[in-house]
DNA sequence: CTGAAGCAAGAGCAGTGCTCGCGTTTGTTG
DNA sequence: CAACAAACGCGAGCACTGCTCTTGCTTCAG
């Protein structure tokens, strides 16, 4: 039923992967807001019109690049973590959070189109859903293999702060303590919050070394998911008596 | 000086007003990248092209309202410290957080516009820069009360992590440790990391009580930047030994 | 009062996403 | 093999965008 369709099917999919392709550049060159059908197009050498045949609009074209982006940053992030297998959970993930950094600075109008700002309305079909959990389900896994070893720290909590109506367990981690679950996605979340800051701008008259900055960055998370065990030592300052309000 | 061009002044800046009421409008309406000269000019009744004696662009026209917006935040910001004044520095913090988060999800356009995907090319010009860190400076004043009380706990950081490169230090707060302006500003682009992937829809299928998570996340951040003194009590999991590498 | 500056308007340019109708090519089916 | 239908590529065209330029008019300053 594929190979029927001989020649045609496979030319479709040859255009389709050269307007992918031109697009990308473009998209790499100038940012997705200029990215533009006719441009495409004219590089192409072909009308603007044929191009709807393969896309039937630019948003798609977007969704396409989305779905793109998503995947090439799980890859960066599984290379990552493969590139340190052999250190301990702290420094893995340390490693693939500065993996997906390095992947975010090397391509930040793809970072851009899939962690800034929507483009469109409000698109984000659910056939993204799976590439974006990629990379997240590489982080999942330096947890699991954490928990299975030497157990995490769970950092002490407010109790009414315990997330238990978060309904991921299931679905994402469903051999994770929940809270363990909620700890990682806002972990997650907060890793794009130093990468974006940094992509869009935000740090440039505040951070000056930003390698050294992201490391210490990704080393508190490590702490905030529970990879590091609380170390007797120097801890506190001057006076530091029991709990506060 | 001002007062001599009278009525054409107060025109102008009348005007100016006016354009910058209607742009904030279908800013809040359909987002940046539709906000269109054109269309405000039309709702003003106005030609487009008189429209360029107040905006030399439509960049510029976005400058003003980033400005503002940013003010805005700032005020909201405040407010959240103020109603949160007799409460301990914890508590303060995580109103603080949730004031910002409330701003952003009753203004999602005007918070895409300044922390999302810059528009143009790479704008911020330095015109934003004091009043992007006025929102900044409440949780700098949080963190410089809660030293000068109680003092804050430093959690214990891998020796070469420390973030002795970042510059900050002089510009932003002078008063309080290098360490805990690092620490820090990390928590404000972490902040921004959680309420970003709420607002563009990263939680879609994820997360399912923001409001418990966020609270769980603020409080984790309240941790982070040394707000929380570590609590004897039920600490780790299983075996948990010493430290991990 | 006169000249200069600020202002509004319209036409126009180059560009965009997208639609429609046309002829052609291709693959399938009777 | 012939005929038909689907897919394809193309060009014109619509409505829209940011922006410029020229033309008049109003307001202010000397």
């Amino acid at each position: 039923m594929s190979s029927t369709h001989g020649a045609r099917a496979r030319a479709r999919i040859e255009v389709t992967a050269a307007i992918k392709e031109e697009a990308r550049r473009q998209l790499a060159e100038e940012g997705a807001v200029k990215l533009s059908l006719r441009a495409v197009a004219r590089e192409l050498g072909m009308a603007s019109s044929a191009l709807y045949r393969y896309f039937p609009s630019r948003d798609d074209l977007l969704t396409a690049l989305i779905i793109d982006a998503y995947e090439s940053l799980g890859e960066a992030a599984e290379a990552a973590r493969d590139a340190a297998a052999g250190v301990g959970p702290v420094h893995r993930w340390t490693a693939v959070c500065e993996g997906v950094r390095a992947w975010a600075l090397g391509h930040p109008h793809e970072y851009a189109l899939i962690y800034g700002t929507p483009v469109p309305g409000y698109s984000a079909p659910d056939t993204t859903v799976p590439a974006a959990g990629r990379a997240a389900a590489v982080f999942i896994g330096i947890l699991r293999d954490a928990e299975r070893g030497l157990g995490l720290a769970q950092p002490p909590l407010p109790s009414e702060l315990r997330p238990e109506a978060v309904r991921m367990a299931a679905d994402i981690a469903p051999d994770l303590p929940p809270e363990v679950v909620a700890t990682m996605v806002a972990a997650w979340a907060q890793l794009f919050g130093l990468i974006g800051f940094e992509l869009f701008g935000q740090f440039n008259r505040v951070v000056e070394d930003r390698d050294t900055f992201f490391r210490h960055a990704a080393g508190q998370l490590a702490h905030t998911v529970g990879l590091v065990f609380p170390q007797p030592g120097p801890a506190t300052r001057p006076g530091a008596p029991a709990v506060r309000s």
